[in-house]
DNA sequence: CGATTAGATTGACAGCGTCAAGAAAGAACG
DNA sequence: CGTTCTTTCTTGACGCTGTCAATCTAATCG
């Protein structure tokens, strides 16, 4: 059947994440099965323990390409920002949000400890670990609050802080605890978080 | 069997809500399967469908118990703050995140959409309404998020922006996302989100 | 007392994640 | 070339899930 020259290791495996992937973007994590990534991948149900130990392994994976792709957000996002700190705080802000409501299913996955539990898979902690130095640095702070190296570090306080606003405004637009208050497309929904973000930036920038 | 003098049909309703609890905050959201609350509540696996139309019936009931037992917690620790508006509002966040940190599967629970669809059960919804509302109530704007009842409402911005900030404090605690750069126990990680909500509210009292 | 009806139980079905055993296909080596 | 070994994949099975359907129990009413 395999009329192509062959099918790479690789490829299935990449397949497996697409599957994945597709899956959970059309029906949402509770719909990411095993069984139905196996038949959309067109392998055997078996077959993807043989690349992943399990399904967390799969969710770890996807994880991990999350919190890439929200490095990428962020950087792209800070690097066209202007100069002032405030300003690039502000796009920080803005692209985590944008992020979150642009890809709903990864980013819930990347916050759910149940769904996959990153102490146990270091490559996906590692791309995670990456997005937070790099809100901690551009917030500026120079600690890492998840390897957290000196405990009496009062930086981190104001950090963290900004961190849970722009976490928590992506959480409840995310869950649709804001109603429809403010629209119900994508493109209003990111307007409004904008200016909800604005105003906290501006209250943070003493 | 029943030597008592009869169970009534409350009797094993509430008797199924326990067992969901309970089991809910030993193994969490995961570990509560219909079958399982059945067999603890010693009744037959098609039991609870008597009471409840599906599983989420009962987490929405079991959410919406959150949300009023949040709303005491609030309510008790506004009453108990002194009268500044500041420090009402300090107290509401707090008394937000020490719900969130004491009861965390609940919390998960009550704001996870996918979970139970609130918009399907008016009840929950209500109660979780009735929370909102004495939110934005203490924060100092009269509108509803939820029902939006005037689209241009500005004091809107603020409330949401406070909320955002607890909320996401509380999520991302509860999903381990800060290491334990803050403590391990129960009362360290307390203290911890009361330094920074301290820090958050006295940015936000201009 | 017998008939009706509401309530609770048992049984069945398809789906799930995963363990275990077998098949298929190469590679290594005589 | 044949044979064994190893790696890769598939099929089958088990126990679990949520829920539909049919059966059994028990109580109410005529």
């Amino acid at each position: 059947m395999t009329v192509t020259k062959s099918i790479s290791r690789d490829d299935v495996r990449a397949g497996i994440l697409q599957a994945s992937l597709s899956l959970m973007n059309e029906g949402g994590l509770g719909a990411l099965s095993m069984r139905e990534v196996a038949r959309r991948a067109g392998v055997s149900h078996q077959a993807p323990y043989h690349y992943f130990t399990d399904r967390e392994a799969i969710l770890a994976e996807l994880a991990g390409d999350g919190f890439d792709r929200l490095y990428d957000y962020m950087v792209s996002a800070v690097g066209l920002a202007r100069k002032e700190r405030a300003e690039k705080n502000r796009a920080l802000g803005e692209a985590y949000i944008r992020f979150a409501l642009n890809n709903p299913e990864v980013f819930r996955l990347m916050f759910r400890v149940e769904m996959c539990d990153l102490t146990r898979y270091p490559d996906a902690k590692a791309k995670a670990d990456r997005c937070f130095q790099l809100v901690a640095d551009t917030l500026g702070a120079g600690a890492n609050a998840s390897t957290a190296s000196d405990k009496t570090s009062p930086d981190l306080v104001p950090v963290i802080a900004a961190w849970s606003a722009a976490h928590g405004l992506a959480t409840l637009m995310l869950e649709g605890k804001l109603g429809e208050a403010f629209g119900d497309t994508l493109d209003q929904r990111e307007e409004a978080a904008r200016r909800i973000l604005a105003f906290t930036s501006q209250q943070f920038s003493k």
